[in-house]
Formats: structure tokens, C-alpha cells, sequence
DNA sequence: CCCTTTTGCTTAATCGTTTAACCAAAAATG
DNA sequence: CATTTTTGGTTAAACGATTAAGCAAAAGGG
């Protein structure tokens, strides 16, 4: 039914020559190869003619690169991931390479059988944005040879080339910050987890409470199960807010915690940055609707995803290429939320 | 360097046949092409042995089904398009198909290369997300009896599958709603655009103010440049609220014009819903930012993309399968943004 | 016992490219 | 003029899987 590709046997025919020549003419290999150039410019003009599309199937079997990059996200409903998708996608584009993405939903096992699908496809390489617990899947990729760049989150204990924010950097500014705006009782929200950079993003906020010779308070750290977020954000915050220190002022440790956590604090009734200041990780855009508008952490989109994608580029063409570990400042963006207290 | 990849060979030397024999066994066909029990049995334990993984390119080359999906979006970035992106990607692996996207930024021209590339790797058919004044590379695909299904946004002109929203019902129902609960003056925000779903948003919005016998007014309908819209959401929102008939509620017909429209309206210091009720097209969760809840037109994001999918891999699978025009009902959530007028 | 059928496999072509190796004819060299 | 070099190609194998066709040996039938 379909009209049928045309392929190099169907232009070296026409042409009168033998297909290897069609090859060489094509991929730009005629002139080391001797190839009359009257011969040359006829071909290229029935391939143009024919309007030949190179098999990248075929391509891809012979030379053994399919030229495609796997992307393995944790969830590309987080506009975070999805923006990071884009990025990546674009920045592959460039490249020559094509972006196969699949999503994890923070699941190890999903995670699993999504990359085992991709190898099938002979994907060259693999930017994994990991979920938790998926340290074993690094693990076999590494045994097997195959490429691999983890972007924003990475495993400090496994020595491969990785993408991320600074977040314990980032986290202590935040903590910074607040403290500089004359807050005192700073809290934090965060997800339970061994995540390494959810736990920096801990680290940080504690030395900054430390740093500036505040006296911390176990009911002022709360983590939450991602699983079970929307409740216990909820009871997390009523415990910030009980006892005789509550807080007064908060950073969220993740877009999708914000998002939770401001709404209760709505519904609570709650003046932001009145009652109480925030701070947020998180996508910018959104956090503008809110009636206040939110100081967050702006991680660098943009470079991340660039950056994963030319050092995974990189290691494709060349695999000794030295392991790459790059963490990219993000930068706080102070606004309504955490302004100076009165 | 890499550890080479295990082959049909590779089983077949191990188990003293033939690379066939090996073939038949793993896809199953081995009963009807009488290989002995025994045999099949010892092949299958040195496939699993050596970790045999079938190399997904060779066997597209060979059938010339390569069971990818290509996704063209217009915009990752937003949220709505993120989670359709989810909801393809995963319905498609149900399939057993795999999904490489692309972004076409709303640009006509990205989104050819970006299909050229696409068939390039030989995907078995797109679903598109179609950006402006792209009708063309439609007709090209058409011509090219490639399998094809519109997602969200299609041409009525264009005889072909697709998967969209009710538009023009969703709007009446927003309207009708709005009307219902008093107001009286109800303006809309659309992008200047000659896309269906844009205009069957406006058509739906006139057609609730005739039915429930308003007076329109032509300044209640403002159009805003994509690429302008930032400022010209602000224009259009000044100009709605000037005059002897300043609007009392307005329609957003998208989710960045509603995110940058509410921006202003905080600005302006207007309170919703006394000053200004607001209904918006969208994605939910970030609306909950706002102070007040804002009700809005709910898609069916998970049916819309479940449906492409099953329809393109039906047509995949069967070329003359009829043409299915599929439109959802979007559902409106009510809430405190459009309350009854006091 | 000879012929047919069944069993259990192998051979070889194919998908579309790439590329090393080869070859005949023309041109250059001594 | 005989030999070497250059020119302008062609052939064939390979990538890894599929599958129609073939083929020898064993089993069954009359």
C-alpha cells in the first residue's frame, strides 16, 4: 500500500551505477573515493529528484549507533522534568541525535524495564533522571558498558558523570536569606527520602540555621512520604505551627510540596509573608499566581540540560573521555514571600 | 570497548544450529515450524544464560515496522502538553510501542525538520500536536500514506483522525456557567489565531451570550500575538475594563493566558470574584495557587491521549481501518473564582 | 520393500547501508 | 613499448533478525 521508500538500489539504478557508489557520493565520501564529478552531481540530482530519505534503521545496524539518547525521567508531569525534557531534546537535536524519553513515575522497577526497552533500541546512551532506589540499574548499565549522564539527581556513592544543582548551596541561601530578612523560626519541608539531593537540600538548610548561631528545633524539619504527600504536608505544617516555636517562615523543598503546602496555608488563612514567609524550590511561572509572589530557587534549566547532553555526546564518541561531575549554582529570586520582617 | 552484544549467532554457535532455528525458537513459532521440544527448551536456557536481548533495529529493518510513535508537541513546556506527553508514552508501551518526541515550539517550520527526522527513523506514525499554519506537512504525510492521529488540536478542513476536545462546548459551558451565576458582562481571552480550537473556544463563548440573550460587546472579546502575549494580556485586560461596560468576569481561553492574565489582576489589585469572576481553560493544579480558587475547564487528558494512541496503532496495524474523529467532553469544575454574584 | 509423509533441521535471500578489497581501462613513466 | 600509476568505478561481505524453500533421515503406509 504505502508507495515504497526509495532507497540507494532504486537511485543507483536509475543512475546506471552500482549502489556503493550512490553511497559514497551521498554521504560525502566521493571525492576521497575517486568519483567522477559529473557522476557525483548527477546522482545527488535523482536523489533530490526521488526525494531520498536515508534509511537511519539500516544506517544505524551497519554502523552500530543508532544516534539516540535515552531519556528516563522520573515524572514528566513535573514541570521541572518537562522542561528539562525540552531542553534536552533541543541540545540532542543539535547534535544529530534523537531523544527516546520514557517515564519512571519515581518508580525503580519502571525504571527498570523502560531502560531494558531502550536497550533494545539500541539507545547510545542515557540520561536518567533516577528515581529512587534505581542505584542498581546504574549499576548493570556501568557493567555493561553503556553510556550514561545523571542529571539532577546523582548518587554521590556511584563515580559517574552527572548534572545537578548545587542544592545544599542553593538551600543554605535560601535558609540565608530568610534569616537575613529577620526571620528566626525557619522550617523546612522535604520528602522523606535517601535522595542525595534531597538530602543536601537538608544539609543546606541546617547549616544555615547553624551558621547564623540559630537554635534549631526537631519540629521545625518535616518530611513527608511523596506517596502520601498531600495529607501529611498538611500535618507537617500544623506541627511547625504547634508547640511554643512556631515557625515563621518556611521553605519548601520541591515544586510539588509548594503547590501542596500553599494551599493548606490558604486554607489555614494565612498571610503570606505576614504570618509566615516562604521560600520554595521549584518552577518559577507558577508561583507567580499566587497572591504574594514566591521567592524560589531557580535552577539553571537551560545548562542543565545542555550540559548533560554534550558530555553524554562526548562519552558516546569517545568513552575514555574523563568522568564529568558538574553541579550548577542556582540562583534566589527574592521576592514578596521573604521580605524583610517587621 | 563494549562488551559486544549477544546475537542469534552467538546462541545458535553455543547450541551447535542454526542462527534460524534460534530465531523460530525465541519468537515462539517454534511448535509450528516443528523444532523439537528438547531442543527449544535448551535454546531458550542459553538465550537466558547469555542475557540475549534482540536487536530492536535489525528486526524494524528487516519487517519494516520499527513500533515507534513519533510525538511532535508544540509546547513541552506546558503542563497540559507534558502530562499528554505521560499519557502517550505510557499507553503506547502498553502497545509495545516506543515514543520519540520533539518540540516544535509552535513553529511550523521546526515542526517539518522535526518530522523529517522522525521518518528518517522510520516511525510507523506520528500524533501531532499541531502548531500554526502546519496543515501542509499534514497533506505531505497523507500523500505519503503515513499513518497519522491529530491530538488536542486539529483542521476541520483536513479529513482526518483525531482526538480532541468538545472546544466549542466546553467554552458554552463556561459562559453559560458564568451567566448562570449572574454575571452579565463576560469577556474572553483568546490568541489571535486561526486554529480550530481557538476558534471554536471564541464560537462557544458567543454562542452562551446569544443564547442567554446578552448584549455582546466588542471589546469583550480580546485576541492577543502568541508572541506578545505577556504584554497584550495586559492591553487586552485594560481595554476590557475601560468603557461604559467594564467586564464583570472574563474566560481564559489557555493556561498561559490565564497564568499571565491573573498576574495582572494582581497587579491591579483586583480581588476575584467580587471585582472579577475568572473561569479559565487549563491544567488544575496550579490554579489552586491562586488565592481564590479558580474554576476551570477540566480536559480529559488521560482519554485524549489513551484514544490517539489506539487509534494510530490501529491504523498501524491496519492501513484501511476507517477514519475516527474522536471529540471528549471537558468537564467544568466550579469553584469560588465564578460564585454566584452578590 | 518401495513410496509417501513427517520430522527436524539448514540454506540462503532479504531489509538498506557502509566499506574494504578488487579490477579494468586509461594515463603516465622510463 | 612494457610497466607502473591513476582513475573510476564494481563486488561482496557485514550489521542482526526473519522466513520461504529445501533437504536428509526417520517413520508410516500399502
Amino acid at each position: 500500500m504505502s508507495p515504497k521508500k526509495v532507497s540507494l538500489k532504486d537511485i543507483a539504478l536509475k543512475a546506471g551505477v552500482s549502489a556503493a557508489l550512490v553511497s559514497y557520493v551521498l554521504s560525502g565520501k566521493g571525492r576521497e573515493n575517486r568519483v567522477k564529478k559529473e557522476k557525483a552531481e548527477e546522482i545527488q540530482q535523482i536523489a533530490k529528484n526521488l526525494n531520498y530519505q536515508p534509511n537511519h534503521l539500516a544506517k544505524s545496524l551497519r554502523s552500530g549507533k543508532s544516534h539516540t539518547i535515552g531519556l528516563v525521567i522520573a515524572d514528566i508531569s513535573n514541570p521541572f522534568f518537562a522542561n528539562i525534557a525540552r531542553v534536552v531534546e533541543n541540545q540532542a537535536r543539535h547534535h544529530g541525535y534523537t531523544v527516546i524519553y520514557g517515564s519512571s513515575d519515581e518508580d525503580a522497577a519502571k525504571s527498570k524495564d523502560l531502560i531494558d526497552v531502550l536497550l533494545n533500541r539500541r539507545v547510545d546512551g542515557f540520561i536518567i533522571l533516577s528515581a529512587e532506589n534505581s542505584e542498581k540499574q546504574l549499576y548493570y548499565l556501568t557493567e555493561q558498558n553503556i553510556q550514561f549522564v545523571l542529571l539532577d539527581r546523582y548518587f554521590p556513592e556511584i563515580n559517574t558523570d552527572y548534572v545537578s544543582t548545587n542544592n545544599c548551596k542553593a538551600s543554605f541561601d535560601a535558609g540565608s536569606h530568610l534569616v537575613k530578612m529577620g526571620y528566626k523560626r525557619i522550617g523546612m519541608i522535604a520528602y522523606k527520602s535517601n535522595m542525595f539531593h534531597m538530602l543536601e537540600r537538608m544539609r543546606g538548610y541546617k547549616e544555615a540555621l547553624e551558621t547564623h548561631h540559630l537554635p534549631g528545633n526537631e519540629l521545625w524539619l518535616q518530611e513527608v512520604v511523596f506517596s502520601n504527600a498531600k495529607t501529611e504536608i498538611c500535618e507537617a505544617i500544623d506541627s511547625m505551627l504547634s508547640g511554643s516555636e512556631p515557625v515563621d517562615a518556611i521553605i519548601f523543598s520541591t515544586y510539588n510540596l509548594a503547590v501542596n503546602g500553599l494551599k493548606y496555608i490558604n486554607r489555614l488563612g494565612l498571610r503570606v509573608p505576614n504570618d509566615i514567609a516562604i521560600v520554595s524550590f521549584g518552577q518559577a511561572e507558577v508561583f507567580d499566581l499566587y497572591s504574594c509572589p514566591i521567592t524560589y530557587v531557580m535552577q539553571d534549566m537551560e545548562n542543565l540540560g545542555k550540559a548533560a547532553v554534550d558530555i553524554l555526546v562526548k562519552k558516546i564518541e569517545n568513552p575514555k573521555e574523563a568522568i564529568q561531575q558538574v553541579l550548577l549554582d542556582a540562583k534566589l529570586i527574592e521576592r514578596e514571600s521573604s521580605k524583610a520582617k517587621v
